[in-house]
DNA sequence: CCAATGACTACAA
DNA sequence: GTTGTAGCCATTG
């Protein structure tokens, strides 16, 4: 395998920890394990999670609040619904009470 | 190896 | 506040 293979881990890993009812970002994942510029790598990576039940990529957004991911699921709006069963208010692919849900992950150390 | 792409972010006008 | 440009870096062709 690559390198990479550890960035992937690495983003899940984070990603795993993201509470109920909580959202992150790009952003801050990337930051978490140490690669704060490869917030395009983040969800890079997502687009490989979709598949994991373990990693709710439905729980990333951008630094905006913006679902600008959601076409990467299944259906147009499978995100936004996903995010509104765990009591997240999202309107119009944004999250409303974005800072009340936003959660920041800890940064992972070797 | 070089060029293009992308679920991003920051800054400038 | 909106729009445009640039930087970023891993993946793919």
């Amino acid at each position: 395998m690559s390198t990479s293979a550890n960035f992937f881990e690495k983003v899940y890993q984070v990603a795993r920890q993201i509470p109920y009812g909580k959202v992150t970002t790009y952003g801050a994942i990337a930051k978490a394990i140490g690669a704060a510029k490869s917030a395009r790598m983040v969800g890079y990576a997502m687009n490989g999670a979709g598949e994991r039940e373990d990693v709710p990529a439905h729980r990333v957004v951008n630094r905006k609040g913006v679902l600008t991911g959601k076409h990467h699921f299944s259906g147009t709006n499978l995100m936004q619904q996903l995010l509104e069963s765990e009591g997240v208010q999202v309107k119009d692919n944004q999250i409303q009470n974005f800072q009340e849900v936003l959660w920041e992950p800890e940064i992972l150390s070797e």
